[in-house]
Order: C-alpha cells, then structure tokens, then sequence
DNA sequence: CCATCTTTGTGCACGCGTTCACAAAGACAT
DNA sequence: ATGTCTTTGTGAACGCGTGCACAAAGATGG
C-alpha cells in the first residue's frame, strides 16, 4: 500500500507539517501513525470533501470570446465539470457550434436549466445584460453563478455569486511592480507611505481590502 | 469641498470602519477631523499608491479565444493598463487585426518589449508553450506575468508570477453549493467530516489552503 | 509479548490582524 | 476667544489561525 507522510507532503507543497495535519484531520483520521497517509483513500477523500467526484452540469452564457474560452477551457471536465449548455442571447449564434457545442438561444434558458439539473451558472455576457441573466438563472433554480461580466450581481439570499475581475489580478502585478521600481518614485517630492516599506508576508502577497470600485 | 467620513465608506463597503481609517492612515494622514476626507484627493492619493495614474503597457502572449478576450477587455484602459502588443506563434495570425490592433509574431517579442518598455506580461498560450514564452519574456526584461495557462512557471528571483485558474473559482462554489446540498449527503453511509459543519466566516468563504494540484 | 521506532493527532503558546474605545484635532457657533 | 460637537488617528484588547512540541497509536523486530 503506498503511503504518504505529512512531511513529505509538506515538502512538497511549501507548507507546514502540522498545518498540513491538521487540516487533514477536518476530513476525519485518515492517517495511520508510524506509516502515514493511504495514497489513493487520501485522494478519494479529498477529492470527495471538495466535490470533485461529483458531476456538476454547468451553463455558461454570453458565448463571446470569453464564453468561447470558458466552453474550451480543458481544466473544467477533469475537476467534474461538465458544460451543459452554451446560451447567446444573439439568434444569430443559435445553432453555431462552439467547442463542439451548439450555440443555443436565452428563449429557452429556463428549461435547458430545468432540463439538466444545473445549479451553477457561468455569466460571461456583457455587463449591460448580467443582472437581468443572473435574475433568469436564480428564477430557474440556479443556486451559485460566476460572474465574470463587470458589475456587482444582486442576488436573493441563498445565492452564491463569485466575480472574477481580470484586472484585478494584474493591478496586483502592477502595484508590486510599482514597489519594485521603488525608491525612485520618492524623487517626485512624494514622501512615500508608511505602507509601501512594509514587507510582503509571502509569496502571495496581497493588495489592501479596501479600494474604490 | 465635498467629503466622506469614514463611517459612510465603510458602511458602503461593508468593513469595519477602524479598520478603513487604519488602513487610510498607512497611506497618511490624509482626514480632517470633525470634518472626514476630501473625496478627490482621496482618490487621487488611493489610485496613485495603486499604480493607477500610472502608464502600465503590457503584452499579451498567446491570442486565441482568452488572449482575444483579454484584449477586448474594457476594464484594463481604465486602470491604466495599456495592451502594447498583441503576440502569437501562429504566422497565420501575424496582421490579424484583434480587438484593433494587428497580431504580431513570436520573433519579434524581444524587439516589442524592449521598444514599449514593458515590464509585464500577459500568458494566454496552450500550457505547453507557457514556460517557453514565459523565459522569453523574462529575459527581455519582463518582471511580472500574469499566467492564464495551466501550468506552474519557474521564474528567476525577483520576477512575480501570479496565476490565473478559471476552474478554482468554479470548484469554490461547487464547494458551498455540495454543502447546500448538506444534510442529505449523510444517507450515503458515509459521516460528514467535521468541516462540513464549521460555518463560512463571511462572505468570501474560502477552500482549505492546501490542495492537490 | 515486550521494546523500540515512526508518524499521527492535538493541546497550547505565540503572533498578527481586526475591533474597540478614546484622546487629540479641528470645525463651527456663540 | 471659548465651548461644543464631530470625526480622525491610534494604543490596547481581543480573537483566530499558525506552528511547536509531545503524548498516543500503531507498526515492526527481537
């Protein structure tokens, strides 16, 4: 039976052993003291507690080039994805294949939704259009929508909505680069902020919780 | 002069308003008391410590359907990102106009980095490509990369990498949505781990830290 | 069957970020 | 000018997550 200890999975992920531990014993007492973790029962469990050995039928709709990039993307069918349905509200698309599926029209939201049994819903439509998608798809049972459009979705209790901002990501890029060109910036006649010295706490780090919309 | 005090933006935000106040003061002592913060220099003094007024060009590696989506993207002029090029392997593509502006080839990277200054970089190619882009990149003088393909970049210290995987989000909310779906899970003969009943903290809930990639 | 050795599972302490609470600062009215 | 009122800026307390350290558990060998 090949095993794994938490040291060397810690190792191998940059992480603590014991934070490592600790977690794992959330999911229960899966380890087995003076071997280790079971290999494949510890990914079975993982795999189970998050949910990836269930089938979710998702629908994305707004099929433009980011739809179109979501519907190709590889990484959604090995984590129990599976693209249900791609919806446009343009009848001009309707029919057109996209990643090997056909394009279909808002008109029949509703019951491609009901149809499937889907209770995640992908939004990738232009801003102007998403809250009146969103409404659509929650009327139509869908419980957790991921937002990619530009606009905060307001939903009924209940509802899980995720916003993916795009550049948000890469302001994060900038305002490190920002501190890494550094100390020149303080020639501007700009005493530089406290903030700026403190130092990064890991390799992930953040910008302030704060910031204008 | 109009203002806000601390207490109307946290209110608007949903934070605790000493925290607001604290983080404001990382950037200075930017209030008057009695009084509360003047908005457009507040503004001003928020988007500056962001890199917001300042001119970012960057690069997009890699154009088909994200890389496409991506110089589309409303949202990046706004926060005074600049798309400067558009790249890609294919020689098809080399003058296809996408989203305005005619796709260059691969060759002539090292050449348009250096011509726009840029120094950071958008990673959109099929994962395979990624790591050899992404050394291009860097030694064309590129200090931080925004990675959209499935892969881990190895990059020379120094060089921030900040990766994008659209199916994390996604997994997220599968993961509330199977705790919605909650109690039921129980008749499966299988005990819900302890995790499973710890409440979310607010409303960014997150997954563990530590995952299998 | 007992001793030893390895690795888990976890109580406890430490450190950091959030929140409370208040003194200091400034505006504004009298 | 003085007093009052509002709101900032921040010291101090609190709470939570991380990491340490060790007892308990089980495997393995004599």
């Amino acid at each position: 039976m090949p095993t794994v200890s938490s040291e060397e999975l810690a190792a191998a992920a940059g992480v603590n052993s014991a934070k490592l531990r600790k977690d794992f014993s959330y999911l229960g007492s899966y380890g087995t003291r003076g071997v280790g973790y079971d290999v494949e029962y510890l990914v079975y469990q993982i795999s189970r507690e998050l949910g990836l050995t269930q089938d979710w039928p998702v629908v994305i709709v707004g099929i433009g080039n980011l739809g179109a990039a979501l519907a190709n993307y590889g990484g959604f069918a090995s984590r129990g994805f599976r693209v249900a349905a791609l919806i446009d509200a343009d009848p001009a698309m309707a029919g057109t294949p996209v990643a090997g599926m056909p394009v279909q029209h808002t008109d029949d939201l509703e019951k491609i939704i009901s149809d499937n049994g889907v209770s995640i819903g992908v939004i990738s439509t232009p801003a102007g259009a998403a809250q009146q998608v969103c409404e659509r798809l929650v009327a139509a049972g869908v419980t957790s929508i991921l937002n990619f459009a530009p606009t905060v979705l307001s939903v009924p209790d209940g509802v899980d909505v995720r916003k993916v901002d795009l550049s948000i990501e890469l302001q994060i890029l900038a305002f490190h680069e920002q501190r890494k060109a550094g100390e020149e910036a303080a020639a501007d006649g700009v005493e530089p902020p406290a903030a700026a010295k403190q130092q990064r706490k890991g390799p992930d780090g953040d910008v302030p919780a704060v910031m204008p919309a």
